[in-house]
DNA sequence: CCGGATCCTATCTGATACTG
DNA sequence: CAGTATCAGATAGGATCCGG
């Protein structure tokens, strides 16, 4: 990002390309919510599962591999039997909650705000169905 | 939300469930780029979708009446022919800018550690793939 | 110019069953 | 315990056509 002049649009485009993927990835059902419970403390595979509820284990492989191959998580095997492997954030995943949480403060500051905007909006589209 | 005391994951679970349909609306495709770009100044319709580029008329539409029910964008019908609609960031829209930037100072700052990782782990995936 | 309606595909997610 | 494999349903997204 040392370019001397950008344009706001060259810079936005950069900046899209570069953010989409991280997006993609906190987006997701069940990302975020597990980078923050391992906030808390590593955690076991099952674990997350009990403590998320209502994940499949399906999903928590899947979202915890992805959060893996992003180098948000770690993933540590005790090769003892039954085998014991442990989640953990890395640093990266660690520096990650600093801007979820500042995004999560937003939410909780505005759900109320957002939630009136979504019941006037659906009265008013309402009443523009109801003839139908 | 009036519980005197609440333990960690109450507040957790409480915090998801506001936190969720906010993360549903920017971990979709389009709404961050088009908050961003309205952060910009207001756009009619079709400036949004030259501007855009890649996205399809129906998600363009979609994507706007999402974030006008959620209060983030203003749309105004000016009644001529043909109409002109003008859509413009809400003050609420405006507020969100400030998380969504911070999330993406992040990404910029950390896609190549990112990158990088998702590289060793491909790597390592193949290796261990190779034999079947 | 704006956007609704329809159709079709790709992807995501959950349920279930099975394995080292 | 910690997964993998497979299947079926739900959902998101794009293409296209039509209407005010």
């Amino acid at each position: 990002m040392h370019d001397t002049v950008m344009k706001e649009t060259g810079l936005r485009a950069a900046g899209c390309r570069n953010v989409s993927p991280v997006l993609n990835r906190i987006g997701d059902k069940w990302s975020v919510l597990i980078v923050m419970i391992l906030a808390a403390g590593p955690r076991r595979f099952n674990e997350l599962k009990r403590e998320i509820d209502g994940i499949s284990q399906r999903m928590l492989t899947l979202t915890l591999r992805g959060l893996e191959r992003d180098g948000l998580v770690s993933r540590t095997v005790d090769p003892t039997v039954p085998p014991r492997v442990t989640y953990a954030l890395t640093d990266l995943g660690v520096s990650l909650t600093g801007p979820v949480e500042a995004l999560g403060s937003w939410a909780i500051e505005h759900i109320g705000c957002i939630r009136s905007a979504q019941d006037r909006f659906d009265a008013a589209h309402e009443a523009a169905t109801r003839g139908q």
